[in-house]
DNA sequence: TATTGTTATACTCTATAACTATA
DNA sequence: TATAGTTATAGAGTATAACAATA
């Protein structure tokens, strides 16, 4: 098990159970499962889990501008733009004019999308504690603990990829 | 469903310090982190991760015939058939006749293809220990647990969209 | 000159349907 | 009739480049 190069000295071994590569498969696993558990509950708002996410980013985050707004969901400006577009045509959120930057949009809900977040919020949290239904309270708060960490790490870790802090400035 | 309405009198609360859909939103950013740092570890494999995951799981639960390996990688047969002709091309694995079944055919890896899992796994478990950085040993292993947990609980609960039993099947 | 957002285009990924050969 | 695999086609999702307005 002499390695040339790659291997730095202090590495881990592979966690117990796993295959290398197999963190990978599980979180994609459960990923799946969970879009699916959601795709029931959040119907009927336009673009999927995408659409929701927007809506309930734009309500309980109040990111200042698109960017920022695109920055925490993970997807492109020129997606987002598409994004916003159905949610806007459904009468759930619109663009007003940025107090500070007159180039920017900023993204709000209307009344039926706050209503609609709120709603959906109960049965996006039913289908999230279903999909929890293999793991005690105990084992959920420890899951939702590690997570918050590694998204966490991994969004200071990559700052150009998923720069999340530019959400964190309230507008 | 036996309710019109959504909540059942017995459900749980949200997990802690998580809005309705951040466990979604949570497992998004780690797995995109985690594509993103493997992608650099299995770049000489063609298919980015789905490669590496398929000769990954053809040399260590080397499954019956492709629809058990799709099964366990969650990927349609029609695309499978691409991502296998793509490994083929470039001699990393082989098709052989099934012997059971004349119709079906199974997926084995070549001398060099299994060379280079061994080499890409150096490194894919370095890639994945550093996303796992900010976490100690002993969480790491908890968390392992926690998802091997939930990702078992789903696909059971799911057996049409992820049949993984099949592939547990050996031959 | 750089940045915000939009639009048009192209590319990738995935799903649908039709086909063969076996069962 | 049903299933394993292949192929062709179509669709969704995403990225690239060019543009207008503003900083």
């Amino acid at each position: 098990m002499s390695t040339s190069r790659s291997t730095p000295p202090g590495a881990r071994q592979p966690l117990p159970g796993f295959l290398p590569g197999d963190l990978g498969w599980h979180l994609g696993m459960i990923l799946r499962g969970h879009q699916l558990a959601m795709a029931q509950s959040v119907a009927p708002v336009p673009g999927q889990v995408r659409g929701y996410q927007l809506l309930s980013t734009v309500v309980h985050r109040d990111p200042a501008n698109q960017q920022a707004l695109g920055s925490h969901l993970g997807i492109d400006r020129t997606v987002l733009t598409y994004l916003i577009d159905e949610l806007v045509e459904a009468n759930l959120v619109e663009r007003v004019a940025a107090p500070s930057d007159r180039r920017a949009r900023k993204i709000i809900a209307t009344a039926q999308g706050a209503r609609l977040l709120e709603e959906l919020e109960l049965k996006v949290n039913a289908a999230e504690q279903e999909l929890l239904a293999g793991l005690s309270d105990a084992q959920s708060t420890q899951l939702a603990g590690l997570i918050s960490t590694l998204s966490a790490t991994i969004h200071n870790a990559q700052p150009g990829a998923n720069p999340c802090e530019a959400v964190d400035q309230l507008g």
